[in-house]
RNA sequence: GCGGGUGUGGCGGAAUUGGUAGACGCGCCAGACUCAAAAUCUGGUUCCCGUAAGGGAGUGGGGGUUCGAUUCCCUCCACCCGCACCA
């Protein structure tokens, strides 16, 4: 009588042994080739989601692909620890930030460790320990010392109830996400990275990422935004000063009618400090919400300043200067000039306020007298008009000359704009990296001594009131300046834990290291090799990484410029959605299947089926996967999140799936032990005299061993999955005729179990010692294909007449297209078809397809 | 609005990148085992006509290139994602 496969007790029993044998703990070896596969770490949230389990899931198997591949393979894992949800946790429920983490950490990893993770766990790490950012602080001083990170004003998001900064990502709808309060803009004092200081680098070293989806690079070279333009100066009448304002469409210059002013440019406060209606209008602005629809739904609005400006290239032509509210001050200069014939906003604007629209441009094969502007700006290509020297000149060529001619007068020059603007990374907030910074009356900005750091976080807070709890606390910010003496103060600012995460990977490399990076260790592991996690990182994430590497890089700490080698992007885990009648969100425990086939809720009442969505707590149609572990076990839940969907696409969580996993883990159980009294001892010799059918199923394995490596090489987990399928069926249909027939069960078995290893490594790990074996499998290297097997001596070729498939014949590899085609064409049904008419044409398709055209 | 992606049986998906469409799994149907159920095993399962042999249609719709198209081109439709007053 078969025995079932006892989870519970194998997979403890593994993960002990592994821990014990410090199996995945490793150290530089320039001996052997590394490979480092990292997967993003998550946010002590309180419990693992099905998120984390597809994330590790699929780094777990690169992993231990690449360490049976002979690879020193790091596979670390930490906390990325501060952020807001446990300022929000001490808010509502009285916990400290800290207290709340790190119970959170020690739950969240024992959910990891019993996920059978290969990962070093030595080096884990917490981005909220002191041990992790006093290193961040350091690095802030040098990047502070290298003119990478500088002090401004700036205009930000603020929520006037909770009183805080907020991120754009923060604010929806152009409200505060806690407060729902209406954000406005604010100029705060703020602490910026140079980010743009790389910005051509940045986007240039998009291409050599070869190994990244396009999609993120595509995403990336958007937000980068480079556009070639010029900047012009337009003289402001009756004062001695000029207007700077960036263009991509210098060739357009002769159809300005009006120049405008973002309600937050300098030229604007200083004209509503003596123009209240001015003054109205911008504050105006300044509350227009941010939000898509707000943005759409806006009118273009200006105020007409009443100060002239006079055009670059004619001193006697004066244009109005207006303050409008679709210019922005945070691209470009933050004024424009306005050419209505030709850009779409500007025309709106222009029969607003009744301004001049000239064509400047003449589209092909129109003439200039025909040719005006209706309710659509033209922005194609053509030749210019009503534009003096400019005129008979193509888009491009006016460009340059335009340019050119402008440089001449000192009134403007070519430039290159980027749309990505500096990372403001000062956080109003307690949970996060203190900057290290004091502020002196005396002696201004004074960083830390670095004797001094840490900066610790007080431990004695309040959130008892909204706002900053450090700048809050009594005592925490008052020192004496570490440059003077005299009494000074700290800046109660946090880092933004963007920061936290933009140099983790490196820091994985010397984890306990008293330096923040261990330069000899870094030069071994990076780049990372593997990056695995989700696509909602594509910009922020990803792009601050790629900044901190670089500026790491030039401050000499490493020597790499792109920290990710390789990124994959996994899809989300969905679920179905139920509602009760009463449309309230019904979680899939309280579901059950009624009696008409109908899905019944927890009260009896009806329920409505939704469509799959990403789990979330608002549908509620998350599934814990410590309840799939528990009734499971965690091989299961990897082999399903493996199965089925492509590791990059959305998957469905469906219990049924999970069901089937289990079964096909307990089938491959069983086909061990059904079999196992009765097979040849591990290593015995490759008997000779094998029937046919054991030679077939020889080269089966043998197939299989070089699609599933191919398989695993490019993420294509889905298909690894079926070919272990295909082989398991194979194996189940074989029936030895002989003692020697038993060697290639053997062989079959062993090969499963070694190609399931990184998929389900404990299940593989019990039956590699039930079948006789006594290392551990983690140990074992990976199957290598026997090459001479896996090529048939004979192959099926389909044959068509007239592109329809009317027979299958068997031939000879590589047998001469004469012959194949003599063989064709003697087929019955393929005669047939021909309806005794000639072959007009026979196309052969070697060891593939015959196509006869009739 | 701009950019990108996806669309194949009842469902998830496969198809050697222009060469046998539907591998593999889920579900379903039938059978075996069982007093029975579960588990397991065997067979079937794109649709239509046909008892069958066989034939026809078929990869979101329409058109094209080709001996041959899920794959390439044009066009339309649906859904998803990203960006969004970027001058």
């Amino acid at each position: 009588m078969a025995s079932r496969y006892n989870f519970k007790e194998s997979e403890s029993k593994w993960q002990t042994q592994w821990a014990e044998a410090d199996c995945f703990g490793v150290t530089e070896d320039p001996k052997r080739p590394k490979y480092y596969v990292l997967d993003m770490f998550p946010y002590p949230s309180g419990r693992i989601h099905m998120g984390h389990v597809r994330n590790y899931t699929l780094g777990d198997v690169v992993a231990r692909y690449k360490r049976a591949q002979g690879f020193n393979v790091l596979h670390p894992m930490g906390w990325d620890a501060f952020g807001l949800p446990a300022e929000n946790a001490a808010m509502e429920r009285g916990i400290h930030p800290a207290a709340w983490t790190f119970d959170n950490i020690a739950i969240m990893r024992d959910q990891l460790k019993g996920m059978g993770l290969a990962i070093d766990w030595k080096r884990e790490l917490a981005t909220c320990h002191s041990g992790y950012y006093q290193h961040q602080q350091a690095l802030f001083l040098e990047f502070l010392k290298h003119d990478l990170v500088y002090r401004r004003e700036a205009w930000v998001n603020w929520d006037p109830v909770d009183h805080t900064v907020l991120a754009n990502e923060q604010v929806i709808d152009g409200r505060g996400w806690r407060s729902g309060a209406e954000v406005e803009k604010r100029k705060l004092a703020q602490w910026f990275f140079r980010i743009t200081e790389f910005s051509d680098d940045l986007l240039k070293a998009l291409e050599s990422l070869e190994r990244w989806p396009d999609k993120v690079r595509l995403m990336q070279q958007k937000w980068i935004g480079r556009s070639e333009g010029a900047r012009v100066y337009f003289p402001v009448c009756g004062r001695d000063e000029k207007l700077e304002v960036y263009t991509t469409r210098p060739d357009t210059l002769f159809g300005a009618s009006f120049c405008a002013l973002s309600a937050n440019h300098p030229l604007a406060g200083e004209i509503g400090a003596k123009d209240p209606a001015a003054a109205a209008f911008i504050a105006e602005c300044n509350k227009l919400g941010t939000s898509e629809e707000a943005i759409t739904r806006a009118e273009k609005k200006g105020y007409d300043t009443g100060i002239k400006v006079r055009h670059p290239l004619d001193e006697t032509w004066e244009l109005p200067l207006y303050i409008a509210n679709f210019v922005l001050m945070d691209y470009g200069t933050g004024a424009i000039f306005g050419c209505p014939a030709h850009d779409q906003r500007d025309l709106d604007f222009a029969r607003k306020y009744e301004l001049p629209v000239t064509p400047v441009i003449l589209p092909p094969g129109h003439e200039v007298a025909a040719f005006s502007i209706q309710d659509e700006a033209y922005v194609g290509p053509g030749t210019a008009i009503n534009s003096r020297f400019l005129d008979g000149l193509e888009v491009d060529a006016a460009k340059s000359q335009v340019i050119a001619r402008l440089g001449d007068l000192g009134a403007g020059q070519g430039t290159v704009q980027f749309r990505l603007r500096d990372w403001g990374a000062s956080r109003q907030r307690y949970w996060g990296c203190p900057i290290p910074i004091i502020h002196c009356q005396a002696c201004g900005v004074v960083p830390v001594p670095s004797d001094s750091l840490p900066v610790t976080l007080p431990e004695d807070v309040s959130f008892d009131q909204p706002g900053n709890p450090l700048d809050h606390h009594p005592t925490w910010k008052m020192v004496d300046c570490p440059s003077c003496g005299g009494p000074a103060q700290r800046d109660t600012d946090t880092m933004d834990t963007f920061v936290d995460s933009s140099w983790y990977f490196a820091r994985f490399c010397a984890a306990r290291s008293d330096q923040p990076l261990d330069r000899a260790a870094v030069d071994y592991w990076l780049p990372v090799d593997q990056y695995v996690g989700g696509i909602e990182h594509a910009v922020l994430h990803l792009l601050y990484s790629r900044f901190f590497t670089r500026a790491l890089q030039r401050m000499g700490y490493l020597d790499v410029e792109e920290p990710f080698d390789g990124l994959f992007t996994q899809g989300m885990v969905c679920h179905e959605t139920y509602q009760g009648a009463d449309g309230r969100w019904l979680t899939p425990g309280d579901i059950h299947a009624g009696d008409d086939g109908g899905l019944v809720g927890p009260d009896g009442g009806v329920v409505t089926r939704g469509r799959s969505e990403k789990m979330s707590k608002s549908k509620k149609n998350t599934i814990d996967p410590a309840l799939i572990i528990e009734t499971y076990g965690a091989d299961t839940a990897r082999w399903f999140m493996l199965s089925d969907s492509p590791p990059d696409r959305d998957m469905d969580w469906t219990e049924s799936g999970v069901e089937g996993a289990f079964r096909f883990l307990q089938r491959l159980w069983r086909q061990v032990d059904e079999r196992i009294d009765s097979l040849p001892p591990a290593g015995a010799a490759l008997p000779s005299n094998l029937s046919t059918g054991a030679q077939s199923l020889r080269q089966a394995v043998h197939k299989t061993i070089a699609a599933f490596t191919g398989d695993l090489d490019q993420f294509r987990f889905n298909r690894a999955v079926a070919r272990v399928y295909e082989l398991s069926n194979s194996l189940a249909a074989f029936r030895p005729e002989d003692e020697n027939d038993k060697w290639v069960e053997r062989e079959a078995l062993e090969s499963l179990v070694q190609m399931a290893g990184p998929m389900v490594p404990h299940l593989a790990e019990e039956l590699w010692h039930k079948l006789g074996q006594t290392g551990l499998l983690v140990e074992q290297a990976w199957p290598v294909a026997d090459s001479s097997l896996i090529v048939d001596e004979t192959v099926m070729l389909a044959v068509q007449v007239n592109g329809k498939k009317r027979a299958l014949i068997e031939c000879a590899r590589d047998l001469p297209e004469g012959d194949v085609e003599a063989q064709a064409l003697a087929d019955q049904a393929v005669r047939r078809a021909m309806e005794g008419k000639p072959a007009r044409k026979v196309i052969v398709v070697k060891n593939r397809i015959v196509n006869v055209v009739v």
